[in-house]
DNA sequence: GTGTCAATTGACACCGTGTCAAGTCAACCA
DNA sequence: TGGTTGACTTGACACGGTGTCAATTGACAC
C-alpha cells in the first residue's frame, strides 16, 4: 500500500533526525536508525539506497519541518543593510542548533561519499546567498567598509558563519546560542559596516 | 639494529607526510603509506600501533621539520598589539598550506578516534595561545575594541583562523594564500582594533 | 484462493583496520 | 663457522559497518 509505504519512509526519516540529533551526528549506523524507527535494517534500504541518500533526505525533511523560508522573512523585510545583516545572523544563529545533528552527519559523510559532499555544498551555497544579500544591502546603502569588495565580504561573512565555527564557539569556547548571535553580530558589524559620517 | 629501526620509522613518517600532502589528507590507507615508504604494511604497525598514532607522530615530525618557533619569532618581536596581530596572521597564513594535508587527516580521524581528537585539540589549543597573546597585546595597548573582552575576542579570532576556514576560503572561494592573509588581516583589524583618538 | 507488495530474516561480499604466527635475512658474537 | 637476535616480510584472519540477495511472512485486493 502506497500510504503505508510513505508512512514507513517518514518514520525512518523521523527516527534518523531524532537519533542524529541525540548523538550529535556521530557514530550513527544504519541499524541504529532502523531500530529507532521500529523497522528492520533492510527496510531502510528499501527506501534509501545508501546512507548518504538517507542523510540527504533527512536534511530536506528537516528543512520542511522547520520552515526555513518563514524564518528568513524578518531578515528579508529589513529596511537597511545593517539591519538585514543583524537579522540574518539572528535567524541563522537560532537555526543552527536545530539542524546541527543532521548537518554534522552530512558533513562527516562528505569525506567518503560524493553524493553527501554535493548535498552539503548545495546547502552551503544556499546559505551563501543569504550572506550575499546582506552584503549587497550594505553595499547599496553605501555602508560596506571600503576595504571589501562585495564578493570578498561575502566570502568572509559566509566563512565566519559556518557550522564548524558555531561548533567551535559553542562546544570548545562554551558560548551559548545568545552569546554566539551577539558575538557574530559584533564581529560582522565591526568587520563589514562603515557608518557614513 | 637500532639505527636501522629509526631509519625505517622516519622513512614511514616521511612517506606519510608526503602522501597525505599529495592527497590532501583524504582516503589515505595504512597500506598506501607503507607502499610509499617501500615497506610492508605490517612494518608500519611495528612502529605505530594505530593509524591515529601514526598521524599524531607525522604531525610532530612535520612540526620539527618546519620549525614553528622560528616562524613565530617575528610576531613575538612586535612592538604594538596591532603589529603583533598582523604578524601572527601572516605567519599562520603561510604555515597552514604546509601542514594542511596532515592536519586534514588528523581532523578527519577525530570522529572515529579519541587519540586523534585529543591530538587535534592539543594542537588547536597551542594555536589559541598565539591568538590570546595577540589579543592581550591589543588589550594592554588599550586598542582592543570596547565590544570585546579579551576572552571573547580570543575565542572569535581563534575560530576565524581555523584551518576549516582557510580550507573554505581557498578551496570554495578560490582565495590565494596572499588573499587569505590580507583578508584575515583586514577582518581582524576591523573587528578587534579600536585606534584611540 | 491467488496475486501483489512491503517488510522480515539471515546469509554473504567488500573494505579498511588491527592481530598473529611462521619464515627470511643480515648483523653480531662465541 | 654456526647460533642468536631483531627488524622486516608474507599471508592468513577477526572485526565492524555498508550494501546485496534470496527466501519467507503476512496483509490487503480481486
Amino acid at each position: 500500500m502506497s500510504s503505508d509505504n510513505i508512512e514507513t519512509r517518514t518514520r525512518v526519516l523521523d527516527a534518523a533526525v531524532r537519533v542524529l540529533e541525540e548523538r550529535a551526528g556521530r557514530g550513527v549506523r544504519m541499524g541504529d536508525i532502523a531500530t529507532a524507527a521500529g523497522v528492520s535494517r533492510q527496510a531502510v534500504y528499501l527506501h534509501f539506497a545508501t546512507r548518504a541518500e538517507l542523510l540527504v533526505a533527512a536534511t530536506r525533511y528537516l528543512d520542511e519541518v522547520l520552515d526555513v523560508d518563514r524564518r528568513l522573512a524578518p531578515s528579508r523585510a529589513a529596511n537597511t543593510g545593517v539591519e538585514r545583516l543583524a537579522l540574518y545572523i539572528e535567524c541563522w544563529g537560532h537555526y543552527i542548533p536545530d539542524i546541527y545533528g543532521v548537518a554534522k552527519a552530512l558533513l562527516l559523510a562528505q569525506d567518503t561519499d560524493d553524493a553527501a559532499a554535493a548535498a552539503w555544498k548545495d546547502r552551503m551555497l544556499a546559505m551563501r546567498h543569504g550572506c550575499r544579500a546582506a552584503i549587497d544591502a550594505l553595499h547599496s546603502d553605501g555602508t560596506l567598509a571600503p576595504e571589501w569588495t562585495p564578493q570578498n565580504a561575502t566570502d568572509a561573512l559566509w566563512t565566519m558563519l559556518s557550522i564548524q565555527n558555531w561548533e567551535n564557539l559553542t562546544s570548545e569556547c562554551g558560548w551559548s546560542t545568545r552569546q554566539y548571535v551577539n558575538g557574530m553580530k559584533i564581529l560582522a558589524k565591526r568587520a563589514f559596516v562603515e557608518e557614513p559620517g
